[in-house]
RNA sequence: GGCCCCAUCGUCUAGCCAGGUCCAGGACGCCGCCCUUUCAAGGCGGUAGCACGGGUUCAAAUCCCGUUGGGGCCA
């Protein structure tokens, strides 16, 4: 079997979509199941939003993804240029070698008599006949567009991975332009010639290219090539109301997620089970797991909803899943971004003595710095906690004295002095340590008491709480 | 409007191709209980589905036809 060859066209039009990185991920997963190669083109035939910093945003979205690729921008390969933008001279000769074999023609109508065309077609029932009238304004001398031509008593047929057998009847499909009359390709003219030219073997994309299988066949025959590539059509994502996946309902980015505190590990994890599935019980799996089960024929055909919900939750499995310095690690910059000063070494210890108490309590990475807040700068009680602290002076004075009278200032022996206290007070757990609670960390919700106090450390520990007793 | 695709718990799905072992299994969510210094995490239990109507068959979530609903592409 030759070399398996998939590949990626996004548009670099800023923090890919979810869609695209799913479609992404399945064709990673393909190329790396077989040992082939996964290639990454480009699709920036649109100038207008090419901008550079968009075209980063994409390539920053697959590192972060860790879906490298073997061939494209940065990586390079034998079948560059990567991106269309600087592949305009090889669309363009091949329409002319389409135009010369009558595969194709110029046709210089104007968008009006084209539109006048559908018109008469649709009232007459029939496609419409753009070649009839392709000529009529060809002196007027404005540049022409170049429309291929489909052959109306054709059908055309195709195995799809995921549907099945497909076949369409060419009757109804009119001559479709390939180049626009800017010189710019269509995107069925590019995506055909760059699969053509990188080889690739195995297309797997979005449910809503589809229809467009038939019309890039068609060119591949026109430029003499006879056999078609794999082709799997994946169901598209929706939103949980079932709507196509828009700005209205949430967030359709990627970097959107990243910003939000989810992990890499969690968003793969998710997005490969959009659309696949391995058996009826297996919901988590590391990249590894992936690669080594990932086939085609457990790709599903029913359009699945983004649930942010079971992201969420698999968030919080990857999260607990780190050890106490990779969390520490990635919680520095989320900290930072909420004011909290633990980019400094002191911070990170501070962080990592932390970090195992937290672990359980995130489902994302951005639901650390409140807890850890208190850390790091004086509290301020708020409502609740002010509740709480009201007629505990004496109480808390006493709680006071005998953390200053520790030997040693450890979790287990604060824990041993506070319970003994309010034993002897007939407290129970919840009424004695809610009030050092909120004197301490400010709040009524916070991670475990006994180990946040160890490192918060004993003098800010007695200072917090004498605060309160006045 | 034309062509095409899809249809199992609220959501992701297993089962469908090779009909019986499925009065439909798992997961998320939700609810309850346990654990417990708050919040979580964890454990246990529960809630909820084969879109509808015809066929075929001894037997249909599974096969066929239609309807409805959703979606895509072209316009």
């Amino acid at each position: 079997m030759t070399e398996v060859r998939t590949r990626i066209e996004p548009a670099p039009s800023g923090s890919i979509h979810v869609g695209n990185a799913r479609t992404a991920l399945f064709n990673w997963l393909f190329a790396r199941h077989h040992g082939g190669v996964f290639v990454l083109r480009i699709a920036d035939t649109d100038a207008k939003r090419a901008t550079d910093e968009n075209y980063r945003a994409v390539l920053e979205d697959f590192r972060w993804l860790g879906l490298d690729w073997d061939e494209g921008p940065e990586a390079g390969g034998a079948h560059g240029p990567y991106r269309q933008s600087e592949r305009f001279d090889l669309y363009r000769t091949h329409a002319e070698k389409l135009v010369e074999g009558g595969f194709a023609y110029y046709d210089y109508a104007s968008p009006e008599d084209v539109d006048a065309e559908r018109k008469r077609a649709q009232a007459e029932g029939r496609r419409p006949d753009h070649r009839a009238i392709a000529d009529a304004r060809k002196e007027d001398g404005h540049a022409p567009s170049i429309r291929f031509i489909v052959p109306a008593d054709q059908t055309i047929t195709f195995h799809d991975e995921v549907l099945g057998e497909m076949s369409t009847d060419l009757g109804r499909t009119p001559d479709f332009v390939i180049v626009r009359a800017d010189g710019s390709p269509t995107y069925m003219l590019a995506v055909t010639v760059d699969d053509l030219a990188m080889g690739i073997t195995h297309v797997i994309r979005g449910n809503d290219l589809v229809a467009s299988t038939a019309r890039q066949l068609l060119i591949r025959e026109a430029l003499g090539v006879t056999d078609a590539p794999m082709l799997a059509h994946l169901p598209l994502l929706v939103s949980p109301d079932g709507k196509p996946l828009s700005k209205r309902w949430g967030d359709v980015a990627v970097g959107a997620y990243r910003d939000q505190g989810f992990l890499p590990e969690a968003m793969i994890n998710y997005l490969a089970l959009l659309g696949w599935s391995f058996d009826d019980r297996t919901n988590i799996f590391s990249v590894e797991d992936l690669v080594e089960r990932f086939t085609l024929d457990r790709v599903g055909k029913n359009p699945a909803a983004f649930d942010v919900d079971k992201l969420e939750w698999l968030n919080g499995h990857y999260i607990r899943s780190k050890t106490p310095a990779e969390l520490a690690e990635l919680l520095v910059q989320y900290c930072v971004t909420e004011g909290i000063p633990a980019d400094s070494p002191e911070g990170r210890r501070t962080l990592e003595a932390v970090t195992p108490l937290l672990v359980e309590r995130m489902k994302r990475l951005t639901e650390a710095p409140p807890m850890v807040r208190f850390l790091f700068a004086d509290v301020t009680p708020d409502d609740k906690a002010a509740k709480a602290l009201g007629g505990q002076e004496e109480y808390l004075a006493a709680v006071a004295d005998r953390l200053e009278a520790l030997e040693k200032w450890t979790a287990a022996a604060i824990e041993e002095a506070l319970r003994r206290l309010a034993a002897e007070r007939e407290l129970k757990p919840k009424r004695a340590f809610q009030p050092i609670r909120a004197a301490v960390t400010g709040t009524l919700v916070s991670p475990p008491l006994f180990e946040s106090l160890e490192i918060l450390g004993r003098p800010k520990t007695l200072e917090r709480i004498r605060t309160r007793v006045g």
